[in-house]
DNA sequence: TTGTGATGGGGAC
DNA sequence: TCCCCCTCACAAT
């Protein structure tokens, strides 16, 4: 369940772990063999992320072989190897972890697969397994590049912050709400259902409000906390969003994860800010959390 | 044991 | 707007 701070901490991930080491690919599922056969034994060059997608360049092939990988509500990345293979054991929507199973040599036995494992890489030092996810396949690099271009401008982008212009451009052409625009991969890549419900409301933005009915400035504004909140979840490992100058100390009774988010599944509970209960509805058939009071 | 929801997205109407 | 896909943890029974 990843919004693109964990697509770019994935491609860190494989930057680390991966690149440069010539890779055993498989499809322990089936559904990715044939596939899987046709870069399997290639080299990793290459790992990144735009907005909710990975890509994995390989060389070896007769033309440059990418993986794209899109994990949709339910992927997720398992991760598992030897003492040199230093990774959180899974990144993605929740996951037990693998136990690692010691041989009496001492020596790192790749785990089996647990569940349906789509596309397993394996190194010398670890394996990586993916499963649930909503895209998984091989595409050239002209493809690669046009699924790129389809994204609007990413917050943990290069330079993301000088794109702020860019997005204001393409959330003022539109009359949609602007909780269903920067829901919308090409106007923002990489802002999923809870960037989207916190990005608003530290902005003081209504969900409402139509893109085009909205300030530049403010949406400047929005664009410069979805990159601030974004980067705190790619180094943190975890999207967490309130300042711990908000955060109720006690913590409030009853509402243990208060200090993590202002309003994303906090329905009726106090704002931190302002006390208001705070409403929830259904935005495209999603959940849309928001506080009346602070957000106009 | 069954049911349900979850940080997505695409395609048919 | 609805429907379908992908998977699994956790709640309800």
């Amino acid at each position: 369940m990843p919004e693109g701070d964990a697509s770019h901490r994935l491609a860190r991930a494989f930057d680390n772990l991966f690149v440069g080491q010539r890779c055993a690919v498989s499809s322990p599922q089936g559904r990715f063999a044939r596939s899987a056969e046709l870069i399997d034994g290639a080299h990793l060059t290459s790992a990144h992320a735009v907005g909710k997608h990975l890509f994995l360049g390989f060389d070896g092939g007769p033309v440059p072989s990418w993986i794209h990988v899109h994990l949709g509500l339910y992927g997720s990345w398992r991760f598992s190897g030897d003492s040199t293979f230093v990774a959180p054991a899974s990144i993605g929507a929740p996951r037990r972890a693998v136990t690692t199973l010691a041989a009496d040599t001492g020596e790192w036995i790749p785990p089996d697969p647990v569940g349906q494992v789509r596309l397993r890489l394996r190194t010398a030092h670890g394996v990586a397994d993916l499963s649930g996810p909503n895209r998984c396949e091989l595409l050239t690099d002209e493809e690669r590049i046009a699924a790129e271009l389809k994204l609007g401008p990413d917050p943990l982008g290069p330079d993301a912050r000088l794109a702020a212009p860019e997005f204001v451009r393409r959330v003022k052409s539109r009359r949609r709400a602007i909780g269903e625009l920067i829901m919308d991969q090409a106007i923002a890549a990489g802002v999923g259902n809870i960037y989207r419900a916190e990005g608003l409301f530290v902005s003081g933005i209504s969900p409402m409000r139509r893109g085009d009915r909205v300030s530049a400035n403010r949406i400047t504004i929005l664009w410069d906390h979805l990159c601030d909140l974004m980067e705190r979840g790619l180094e943190g490992g975890r999207i967490e969003t309130v300042d711990p100058q908000d955060a109720p100390v006690p913590p409030l009774e009853g509402d243990l994860e208060a200090s993590r988010w202002y309003v994303y599944h906090r329905t009726g509970r106090p704002c931190l800010r302002c006390g208001t209960p705070i409403s929830e509805k259904l935005m495209q058939g999603r959940r849309l959390f928001w506080c009346a009071g602070c957000q106009h």
